[in-house]
DNA sequence: ATGAAAGCGCTAACAT
DNA sequence: ATGTTAGCGCTTTCAT
């Protein structure tokens, strides 16, 4: 590979001739240009981004630590963190945990002996987490979930609404009996989706049955498991259920076909998160879209805000409006 | 952020012996040593893999390129590469082209000049992109698809067998006249599946029409408008099809739905890939599994030794065998 | 066994 | 307008 030596020998200028032409930092001749530019071209030179990244104290490169590249949440919004970064001719390292949990302190060093400008977390829900990251002293924006109290940069949707939105399809749809099947109770998502279906049902003067509100993870096995827990232990079935999450969904739909029953006919199941091909899923299924494509996209470019600015900008937090998406996985009007 | 410097001060010794310590590259005497350490934890430093880089040429990162990390045919293979990346302490720097073309040649150039130790890429089919890869220089293996003659590394599956199989499945289950929706014939694995159809169906003495064999793309969209051309085209539909790929037969299965065929009772629909929740899709897809999970696996440490072996080593070419999954979209066999 | 010093490829302050 | 030079943080010969 040739260096910027071998072009300031090849085109006889200086060192610093050569990295004014590249950078354009400082006028040069046209004359000098020309000799650098053809240098360069005929060497088929290209700049050490390593070399550059020691001395300038920068890399133009950013980590993204997600759980679980294979749950459908997240392609989406990598390709969002994706997007925005080439556009910014940022890179992206990937560290996907795998749900192993001390997997991100690795993680983080090796960020940190990378030297990434910054970091993209979307799993980060308590404050022993948080405190990991902060001590690295990398900026960093969060995604999605975040700790109690976080008050910092981060990128999210509103949880609560989330659960309403379902609610109020449900109930709309004649619904009355409904159960939830939720997530871990340590991560806000799966608290503010459960408060806001709970809240929600009150506010329908509805009665929500605490044998009908479970919790879980966000997997298809977690809502597969509890629907057997349910068949097991309900005495009467309920009428709906929301799930907290479509994978979710997906298992309590497994789970009541394994038991003959019939998804909506028998009871109505109702996603969260529009993941890739609820769409087309065994029953269609009725969800709230997140837009997490967004998600990525919008936490890229605050995180680029971040780095980019010199003295400390004001935290901002987004939180995103999630949607209503009807298919047929909670029936049709019964009301009508 | 502390420096080797700074520890070699506290530590009141030289910058080769703080080296030696930290790299356990030369004997240090345990006195010393302790007084490194010590300094170390104090300082809380952290080597800089930006400087050791520069010195090493070597920067323990690799580029990944593919083309559309939303196909739920690359997380897996993305998770695989992740994986074995992460137990050798290498990072993974995700590039995603989202099916602009165009978009390789830049990341290739934020490939070099980052320095990575080499490059793992999913989307290259023709000579004129393997020629762009040779340029740089780099070390690569190319995964799943590649250019006709090429005989370096490489990690595939079986694409003829793998059609092989699906036909053999439908002509099991009763069926004889069937269709083939299949990809872009610029690609090999299309072009392997599509003749692996052809030559199995003579090889069962069925007969091949012309009309009921498909062209097309690895997307969703495309089953689903050859299913309407075909549906136009076609005076006697077939019995089955045979797919390309899991996310053509999902766009198979809903074009035939929308037209009121059902699956697999009017006409049977047959994936390949085995994409991630084939199994809970509108139907439950039959298909053939890939594990590209293993794919990535297999790359990965494949690259690693191609970048670690000081003389060029043998080229190796890596073909694992697909399997059979039989699901519901094939009915139940109609011969018993 | 430990230290001094050169140099990886680049940028930027300074000198001319 | 162009060139000289120091130095980013590290590794690695070479002395001692």
């Amino acid at each position: 590979m040739a260096t910027m030596k071998d072009i300031s020998k090849k085109a006889n200028v200086s060192l610093s001739t050569v990295s004014a032409v590249i950078n354009q930092s400082a006028y040069v001749s046209p004359e000098l240009t020309k000799r650098v530019t053809d240098a360069i071209k005929e060497l088929n030179y290209r700049p050490n981004a390593v070399a550059r990244s020691l001395k300038k104290k920068s890399t133009e490169t950013i980590g993204v630590i997600v759980t679980d590249i294979l749950n459908p949440f997240y392609p989406p919004m990598i390709k969002g963190i994706e997007d925005v970064a080439f556009d910014h001719n940022f890179n992206v390292i990937l560290c996907n945990t795998s749900n192993e949990h001390n997997r991100i302190s690795t993680y983080l060093e090796l960020m940190l002996e990378k030297q990434v400008d910054g970091l993209l977390l979307a799993n980060i829900a308590t404050s022993a987490d948080l405190n990991e990251i902060e001590k690295t002293g990398l900026k960093y924006v969060l995604i999605n979930r975040k700790p109690p109290f976080y008050d910092k940069n981060f990128v999210g949707i509103n949880n609560t609404l989330s659960s309403e939105l379902a609610v109020n399809h449900l109930v709309r749809q004649g619904y009355k009996r409904i159960a939830f099947f939720g997530g871990d109770l340590k991560i806000n998502t799966a608290r503010e989706r459960r408060s806001g279906f709970i809240s929600c049902m009150m506010e329908h003067g509805l009665d929500v049955d605490p044998k009908l509100v479970f919790e879980g993870e966000y997997s298809l096995d977690s809502g597969y498991n509890n629907v057997k827990k349910m068949l097991m232990e309900v005495e009467q079935l309920p009428e709906a259920i929301c799930t907290v999450s479509d994978v979710v969904a997906f298992g309590v739909i497994k789970g009541l076909r394994d038991a003959g029953i019939r998804v909506p006919d028998d009871i109505a199941v109702m996603g969260n998160d529009n993941s890739a091909f609820s769409e087309h899923f065994l029953v269609p299924l009725s969800s709230v879209d997140h837009s997490s494509y967004e998600m990525g996209k919008l936490s890229m470019e605050l995180l680029l805000q971040v780095i980019k600015e010199k003295e400390a900008m004001a935290d901002r937090q987004i939180i995103l409006t999630p949607s209503l998406v009807v298919r047929e996985s909670c029936g049709v009007n019964r009301n009508t």
